[in-house]
RNA sequence: CGGGGUGUGGCUCAGUUUGGUUAGAGCGCCGUCUUAGGGAGGCGGAGGCCGCUAGUUCGAAUCUAGUCACUCCGACCA
């Protein structure tokens, strides 16, 4: 009975996964298209998501010393151009703007794809000595990048997120607040969204524009894809070289600063989605869930159920985000809008409770029913949301390690990608070679070197040299 | 950017092959009555110049060309 599909309008996820996902991002209502071509109208309940986000983002950075600021939305050209490798790889999805009203301007300037270079020229003129450092900001803002092919919160051409940049004295201390940031972004995860993350770092092929080093944390998709959830960048001094960054040292020597930056986006609402989501819809851990309970009031018409179920959102709403759903619909039609998006509890009130003094709670991870007495409602939900939000965290792991495979050779890698979709832990010898073959043969790319690593065999699973790393890798979103 | 698919009320689609008056269905929506513990039923309504533009024709949702959007598979990216 637990298998049996309620919601015919979501296609099930064995059949069409693509489809499914993007059925589930309209029939929650989490977005809708619009008429600016790869550009998404977000939805109140997705918006909701996303300002759960920044809320609980923003206080873990503010903990760890960051301060927010704004920076212009374009770019000169020749902003632009003053790190080789950045514009090199940015230069073909910017948007341009060329006029301002009626007349051309006389330098082009491009809407930010992201804004190390805006930082960069900021922190030129407010940088001098060592007393100005560090520089540990962030901002809130949307980034555009001009995608040939657009997918709801995946990838579209404008997008919201932050993006840390920092400025520092030290090579060790740019460093440290690489990794730093990339742990607060990987505690973030299992914490919030119940996600859990490999955490390492990007080969050369794979990293930033301009970056000296790449870290990221990888999240599995239900449907055994890699999605890079949030990156952090340690740029060392190559971009303070570029933009005549330096300050005085104690020493009273010139020296240039060092830098990162970091970045999250709202394709975490896509991997939200593809993470716990099931074929009845969104799945939502409660931590992020902008509705957490939703009461459902059985045979509301009746005298003194729709009161009952007012009383009882009141008596939550200090603790939980309750709302009480008192739409003329019938019940069930309520139970599969609820599991429709994500709540991750609802509780069922009738005449009948009433009078036995109790109620249902459902639990939307496992759909299990559990009858509790209406004087212990505070207590059992604020239980059962921690049971909850620790259940998917599990859940979510054991999908993941259920889908992390090894491969000591080149057959057995073959073998797995071409029979299982998931990570591939497979030991590699460090050249760009083996990366480019394995994507031409595969499609397949280095997710990442994971700090954790493990000595699977002596040698490179494509080249048979001697190994380097242990690699995770995967096909990725 | 290369390859495939799709555009007809809010949604899912029929009608296009073979051009022919007022363009259909189901669901949803509005009103109302009856219902109510897993997507209820009756009655009465509203809503579409068929993605857009040009062309062919006495006549175009239907044929032709172009264009735009969405979607899927690649290449690129968070």
């Amino acid at each position: 009975m637990a298998d049996k599909k309620m919601v015919e309008e979501i296609t099930s996820m064995d059949v069409d996964f693509a489809q499914w996902y993007t059925d589930i991002v309209r029939k929650a209502e989490l977005i809708d298209y619009t008429s600016v071509k790869g550009c998404m109208a977000i939805k109140p309940d997705g918006y909701a998501i996303w300002e759960n986000i920044q809320a609980e983002l923003d206080k873990r950075f503010k903990e760890t010393g960051v301060r927010n600021v704004y920076m212009p939305m374009f770019i000169p050209e020749s902003l632009l151009e003053k790190e080789k490798d950045h514009v090199e790889g940015f230069a073909p999805e910017v948007a341009w703007v060329t006029h301002g009203g009626l007349e051309p301007l006389q330098e082009r300037m491009c809407v930010r794809p992201t804004s190390e270079t805006l930082f960069c020229d900021h922190y030129k003129n407010n940088v001098h000595s060592y007393r100005d450092l560090p520089k540990v900001y962030n901002q809130w803002c949307s980034v555009v990048r001009w995608e040939k092919e657009t997918r709801p919160f995946l990838r579209s051409r404008e997008f919201l997120w932050q993006e840390g940049h920092t400025a520092h004295a030290t090579a060790e201390e740019a460093q440290e607040r690489t990794e730093q940031m990339l742990n607060v972004y990987a505690d973030f995860l299992e914490d919030f969204l119940a996600i859990p993350v490999v955490k390492g770092r990007k080969t050369e092929k794979e990293k930033f524009a301009g970056a000296e080093a790449t870290y990221t944390i990888e999240a599995l998709m239900h449907d055994g894809k890699a999605l890079q959830s949030g990156t952090s960048h340690n740029f060392g001094d190559g971009f303070a070289k570029a933009f005549d960054i330096q300050y005085t040292d104690k020493d009273n020597t010139l020296k240039y600063v060092h830098q990162t930056s970091w970045g999250m986006t709202t394709r975490l609402i896509g991997a939200l989605i593809m993470v716990h989501g099931d074929n009845e819809g969104l799945k939502l851990p409660p931590r992020v869930a902008p509705v957490q309970l939703c009461i459902i009031p059985i045979q509301q018409k009746k005298e003194g159920v729709l009161d009952k179920a007012y009383e009882l959102r009141d008596r939550l709403k200090a603790s939980v985000r309750v709302k009480v759903d008192d739409t003329d619909k019938t019940p069930g039609w309520k139970f599969s809008e609820a599991e429709m998006r994500g709540y991750p509890l609802r509780l069922e009130i009738g005449p009948k409770d009433i009078e036995a003094g109790k109620c249902v709670l459902v639990r939307r991870d496992t759909r299990e029913k559990i009858e509790i007495g209406l004087d212990e409602v505070e207590t059992k939900v604020c239980e059962l949301l921690d049971t909850i939000q620790k259940d998917m965290l599990e859940a979510a792991r054991a999908h993941r390690d259920a889908h992390t495979y090894v491969a000591r050779n080149y057959d057995e890698f073959v073998k797995t990608f071409n029979e299982k979709s998931g990570f591939v832990k497979a030991m590699w010898c460090g050249n760009r070679e083996c990366e480019d073959k394995i994507k031409a043969d595969l499609a397949v790319t280095s997710r990442c070197i994971p700090f954790e690593q493990e000595k699977l065999a002596d040698t490179c699973v494509c080249c048979g040299k001697p190994a380097q790393k242990m690699v995770y890798w995967g096909r990725a979103y």
